[in-house]
RNA sequence: GUGAGUGUAGCUCAAGGGUAGAGUAUCGGUCUGUGGAACCGAAUGUUGGGGGUUCAAAUCCCCUCACUCACCCCA
């Protein structure tokens, strides 16, 4: 027969890699929410249009990218390949804006994008991220970066590198971009050929070619920091003077574009230095229009989206948290159902306890409890039933007691 | 979508045309009221799948699938 796999893309999880998820989703709810951050949680699959007029249409994501079926009503539904858009959307519908404040949501869950699979990039994959909403300050795209930023160092990831630019808005980004255009035109022959249909398809793209030759000469090409707007630029002078107040280092990168059509302004992106090609842990930056053009109102926003399974591959190992773990053991077969007795009884009380109803004598559940990793195993034997007793034995030090039924209690309030 | 590399036991890997093997894990025993060791023994495979060459294919050739990495794209 043949075996059924898992989709191209996807992956179990399990132990000891699902410590790390646990870890970092225990971390997430209590880091985010002293930023007033509330937990938002929308559903996995949309209306396509969502992400056609929030993302953009000529975004790879969209054009490419997206997991879009029919359901048997006919309606075209996509599997998010983001979640901006769809808190977006909620906040909208619930008229959120009304209601709740500050405006403030955080995320995680699954995405997914039909991408081929490699390091660091699966179909399925996990985002957490945070919006703000209403707030143009320039202070709080600084702290959205400083808890991002803050966040990964406070689970202890190694390596990182924030990158900052800005990216414009309606009014000077098309002033950039002609020049970016009649630039690179000039030089189009040098260029490669993927960056040849990119001046024309998205000229900001061409920035993002890793052929050397292509980077030497995109160097020369104008900068978006050079053609910001005043409001723009004063925007983007005032994040860099917040940062430092955070005291946060960054790099500007002229280079840096992000993916979605909806960013304007403040564009930032955290890197892992140990990661290979698919080295953005996180990125996001401000989006002033994207809540105006899906029929909200004209408010601002801010945010970003982290990859989870990139950040859990920078993770060192994390012990499974566990309760102390108690083995009944019995000495011969009949004694089994006294032993599942006591189980009951621990289980009613909370502990965490296992009997293994297939292993006939003790010198096996033993060895079975040793290798489980138990801490404590309750020998039931003829002698305990006729003394009315139970003998504990420590797993890690051999040593041994025998104890009262009527004490367990007390023993188990003192050692588990 | 393009390219490269890799597919052999649950896991890590040998065998490079001539009987598919080791380590480890598993199970049993030495040891029927006492676990981490040791020793002995057992079980485990359509060599990813299909086709071809050959007296003979895990090995050579073709196709296909899967995984990995890179391009691309992004988190």
């Amino acid at each position: 027969m043949k075996r059924i796999i898992a989709p191209k893309g996807t992956k179990d999880i399990f132990p000891p890699e699902i410590a790390k998820w646990h870890y970092l989703e225990e971390k997430l709810r209590d880091y985010f929410p002293r930023f007033m951050y509330k937990e938002i949680r929308t559903p996995i699959f949309e209306h396509i249009e969502l992400f056609q007029r929030g993302i953009g249409t000529e975004t790879e994501v969209v054009q490419k990218e997206m997991y879009t079926f029919k359901d048997k009503a006919n309606r075209d539904l996509t599997l998010r390949p983001e979640n901006t858009a769809s808190v977006v959307r909620a906040a909208i519908e619930n008229d959120l804006f009304n209601r709740v404040y500050p405006l403030r949501f955080f995320y995680i869950g699954p995405m997914f994008r039909y991408d081929k699979p490699q390091k660091g990039r699966f179909r399925q994959f996990h985002q957490f991220g945070v919006e703000v909403f209403g707030d143009e300050s320039a202070q709080v795209d600084a702290e959205v970066i400083y808890s991002s930023y803050d966040f990964l160092k406070e689970i202890n990831v190694r390596d990182i590198q924030l990158h900052l630019n800005s990216v414009g808005c309606e009014n000077c980004r098309p002033n950039f971009l002609k020049h970016l255009r009649t630039e690179s035109e000039k030089r189009m022959k040098e260029l490669c050929v993927d960056c040849q249909k990119k001046i024309y398809t998205n000229p900001l793209r061409i920035f993002d070619c890793k052929n050397l030759k292509c980077i030497e000469i995109s160097n020369d090409f104008p900068k978006i920091i050079d053609y910001l707007c005043k409001e723009c630029g004063t925007h983007f002078e005032e994040v860099k003077e917040a940062l430092s107040i955070f005291k946060i280092k960054f790099n500007l990168n002229p280079r840096l574009v992000r993916g979605l059509d909806y960013y304007t302004k403040t564009a930032f992106e955290i890197t892992s230095s140990q990661l290979g090609a698919q080295d953005a842990l996180l990125g996001g930056g401000r989006y002033n229009n994207l809540i105006k053009e899906l029929g909200g109102a004209d408010i601002s926003g801010m945010g970003f989206a982290a990859g989870i399974e990139r950040i859990i591959l920078q993770l060192d190992d994390v012990k499974h948290k566990k309760d102390k773990m108690i083995f009944i053991a019995y000495q011969s077969l009949p004694l089994m159902n006294k032993a599942i007795q006591l189980a009951k009884s621990l289980w009613d009380k909370g502990y965490c306890v296992y009997v293994d109803y297939n292993l006939k004598n003790l010198k096996k559940q033993l060895k079975k409890a040793n290798k489980i990793g138990i801490d404590y195993t309750f020998i039931i034997g003829e002698d305990e039933i006729v003394n009315e007793s139970i003998s504990i034995k420590s797993m890690k030090n051999y040593e041994q007691i025998t104890i009262k039924q009527e004490e367990l209690d007390k023993w188990l309030i003192n050692n588990i």
